[in-house]
DNA sequence: CTGTTAGCGCATTCAG
DNA sequence: CTGAATGCGCTAACAG
């Protein structure tokens, strides 16, 4: 069963195609009891607009990639929600794909997207190689990154300033008192973590410290979850000296930390105090509460669906919305035992 | 700048159109010799297939709408998760729209995702009204229920058994000593939650309780969150006599409650056992760790994916995929003062 | 104000 | 194996 076109609405109508057209595109341009004819007529024959037909003729896309790192992970979940109401109320709808930080599942996303000619594409990348990003740009698909500066690549970026996030984190530390501070690192070059990296290494020095003695950086293999943040809990114990805190890379993190604590018998923040990344919802009721670094989710979202829907409005040009993170202190941070 | 065609790169490698096409769809068809040459001035102009025109063409879709009540909440993130990797296996990609159960939002969404010419669209309905969503299939655009049985619509549909959960919660409580439970509902008559409530009464029932006395709903307004569940123990809190246990309708509500016990100086569960529902990644590390119903959210979405795309193929009829919730206990529940 | 026509990019004929 | 022709549904430009 195919669906009817504008012709059958015409000749339902007893007017031409192009009529019907105008009271789809032009609605005052045709008499109001034609209109009503026509109006009749689609619904008699339950017609339908056909978004494929209109794009080829060169339309604007409706649809625009928002390509994740994992859209379930809560805190790119809040992203993606900010994306798609700033896109809703354009009219547009988004199309989410997850890549799981592994460049294929990237590669062939961006490739399906612009094969169906979204609009743009909201891409936080799986690293700093963005030559895929560049040209998909360059061939006239609109991409903002998110979470990634892009610099010197010309494309649009939201960010949050993880540099100052990762001070934020050693300066509380210090302010109570810690000198050998864990953090846990992942395989991937993400820039949103080798800033933070900085920030801490930032904040140690400033403080006098020596870094490299100061601060102890534990891998954590992918997917860098749950359960491989509470595994890595074994590396930071066995460092000798041992640290007195630990910064994770997001909450989740921070919950597979406080698990594997817990079995160990240590106590939060008596025995090792722990800092998420996120402020994800639940941050404040864990046990104890997470200190934490709160990122505005859902507003790198509307900014960066924000930026793309302003492209290729006529005064455009490049430009990074930069956020600012904020400690939140609550309970798992403390004075070191 | 247009992209370029398969005009082009017919020009540019020296053939027809058709045999570029070949190449594209029927690769074998053509001289090892020629492929090679046509492939290279693909690469030369940059060439990028064009889904709109395909489609015109009847090529099957490769979106599929996703119209969810809100994915950032983490239930349906982990839905859309599971919805999103079968997808992909199958080559295709979701278009997800939250709808906040709000039936213009439902209509609009179904209504874009209809025009677009999806695949076929995966709902979590807003409400028992599915007048939308049957229409919608009529037309030939397939429509797969998730968390909702769609009783008497010919529409597939993935649930879980919410009776059963509310029955499991009902029974752990008994089992426990409870014999006045206070359960959060809220406005919308989702499906889900009625089913539930009714478990919950059956349980009850079956212990030999009074279920009018022994079961008070407390109504919690939207959008229902955390801060809307904080607000609403107040009102467990005042019934006469004083319920021993809340039940909530998902994990997120119970953090809330968590938070307005503590604020009140009610101890969990000395003063009060609370239920969540979902299992959320989170609930094991909540203060004290949450007993609740967990439900299996990624092949919950994997499942209604995988539903829709055996939609069309030959020997198709209607089908009701049933998960079966869990009851997972935790600490958040105990014997009543 | 309404009707006619051409062509967007592609895949599928059919004739060479 | 290749080339030319047709039409998918729609809209913009033009003719009436």
């Amino acid at each position: 069963m195919r669906r009817a076109s504008i012709r059958q609405v015409a000749e339902a109508a007893g007017v031409s195609m192009s009529t019907v057209s105008n009271v789809l595109n032009n609605p005052d341009v045709v008499t109001v009891d034609t209109r009503r004819r026509v109006e009749d007529a689609m619904a008699t024959v339950g017609y339908v607009r056909n978004g494929a037909a209109r794009q080829l003729r060169g339309a604007p896309s409706v649809t625009v990639g928002c390509v994740l790192l994992d859209s379930a992970n809560l805190f790119y979940a809040q992203v993606a929600r900010g994306m798609e109401d700033r896109l809703a109320d354009a009219g547009c709808m988004a199309i989410v794909c997850s890549t799981d930080v592994r460049v294929e599942r990237e590669t062939r996303a961006l490739q399906m997207l612009e094969e169906l000619g979204v609009r743009g594409v909201l891409l936080s990348p799986v690293s700093s190689r963005l030559d895929a990003a560049v040209e998909l740009a360059g061939r006239g698909t609109p991409v903002v990154l998110v979470d990634h500066p892009g610099a010197g690549t010309r494309l649009c970026a939201v960010t949050v300033d993880d540099v100052r996030g990762g001070e934020l984190a050693a300066e509380h530390l210090v302010a109570q008192g810690h000198r050998r501070i864990a953090y846990l690192r992942t395989e991937a070059d993400l820039p949103s973590l080798v800033g933070r990296a900085e920030g801490l290494r930032r904040g140690l020095a400033a403080a006098g410290l020596d870094v490299p003695w100061a601060l102890v950086g534990v891998p954590v293999p992918p997917p860098a979850g749950v359960v491989e943040a509470e595994a890595a809990v074994a590396r930071v114990l066995a460092a000798e000296p041992r640290p007195t805190a630990v910064v994770c890379f997001n909450d989740m993190a921070a919950v597979g930390v406080m698990r594997g604590l817990h079995a160990a018998g240590v106590d939060i923040p008596g025995g090792m105090s722990v800092l998420g990344y996120d402020d994800v919802v639940f941050a404040s009721e864990l046990a104890p509460a997470l200190t934490t670094i709160r990122q505005p989710t859902h507003e790198l979202g509307r900014a960066a669906a924000e930026l793309l829907l302003a492209e290729g409005r006529p005064g455009h040009r490049h430009k990074e919305v930069r956020f600012t993170p904020e400690l939140v202190v609550r309970s798992s941070t403390g004075p070191p035992p």
